[in-house]
DNA sequence: TTTATATATGAATGATTGCTCATATATTCA
DNA sequence: TGAATATATGAGCAATCATTCATATATAAA
C-alpha cells in the first residue's frame, strides 16, 4: 500500500472523529468514577469493603484516620453508588453495591504489571 | 449458621484487614492511573487515540482546545506511560502505549450501564 | 540564514478537593 | 428522660490541578 493510502486514512479517521465526538454528557460518569477511584482513600476504602462489609468506626480504625474523614469519602462513594449503606443497630454499616468495581481494580494492577515488564 | 458465627467471621476478617493494609506503594501506581483517568479532557485524548494517532495540534484541533492545554496534559499522559510519541516531519505523533486502557475505558461504561438499568 | 510552523514549558490564577474542627442528628442504654 | 455512642455535615484551610498567557525550542520552508 502506498504512503498515500495511509495519509487518506488517517484524513478520513480524523473527520469521522471530528464529528463523533462522544457527548459530554456520556463520558461524565465514567470520569466522575475514574475520580472516585483517583484517590488513594477511597480505593482502600474499597479494597476494604470488598473484603466484608464494615461500619464506619471500623473502616477509620482499620485506615487509622479520622472518623470525619472517613464519612466524608463514604458520601462520595455512596452518591455515585458505588457503595450502599444500611444501619445495624447503632452503627451503620456500608458494602461494595456492585462487585464488578473489583474486577476493574484487578484488570488494572495486571496492565501495570505488564506494563513494568517492559522495563 | 448462628448469629454469632457470623460476628465471629466478621472479627477475624476485620483483624486480618489491619494486618494486610495494601501498601501504599503498590497502590500509588494504580491510584495514580485512575487520577489521570478522571479528567474529561484526558479521557477524551485517550479516545481519540483509540481511533488513531494523532499530532498535538489534530488533538487540540478536534477537542476545540489550546494547543497548550493539550500539550500539558500529553505530558501527563506520556509520564504515566499511557501515551508515546515520535517527531514526524515538524509534528509529533502522539499514539496509545497500551491496548488494555480501552479494555478498562470499555469495562467500566458497561457497568455504569448494568448500573442504570437497576432503577 | 531568516521566517514560519509545531510543540513544550514555566508562571500565574481560579477552581476543586481532602482533611480538620465543631456541631448536629440519631440510636442505644441506664 | 438523660447520658453515651455512632455517624453525618457545614465551614474553613491548605494543597492540588487544569487552563491561560507568554515564551522557549526545534524543525521545515523560503
Amino acid at each position: 500500500m502506498p504512503e498515500q493510502n495511509f495519509e487518506l486514512e488517517h484524513q478520513k479517521a480524523l473527520h469521522n472523529l471530528k464529528q463523533n465526538l462522544p457527548d459530554n454528557n456520556d463520558l461524565d460518569a465514567m470520569v466522575n468514577i475514574f475520580k472516585a477511584f483517583g484517590d488513594m482513600t477511597r480505593v482502600k476504602i474499597i479494597l476494604a469493603l470488598a473484603e466484608t462489609p464494615l461500619s464506619v468506626g471500623e473502616i477509620a480504625d482499620t485506615l487509622d484516620m479520622s472518623q470525619s474523614s472517613i464519612s466524608h469519602q463514604l458520601s462520595i462513594l455512596k452518591q455515585l453508588n458505588l457503595v450502599s449503606n444500611a444501619r445495624k443497630g447503632r452503627n451503620i454499616h456500608y458494602r461494595l453495591s456492585d462487585q464488578h468495581i473489583i474486577t476493574i481494580f484487578k484488570q488494572t494492577q495486571e496492565h501495570i504489571i505488564e506494563d513494568e515488564n517492559d522495563f
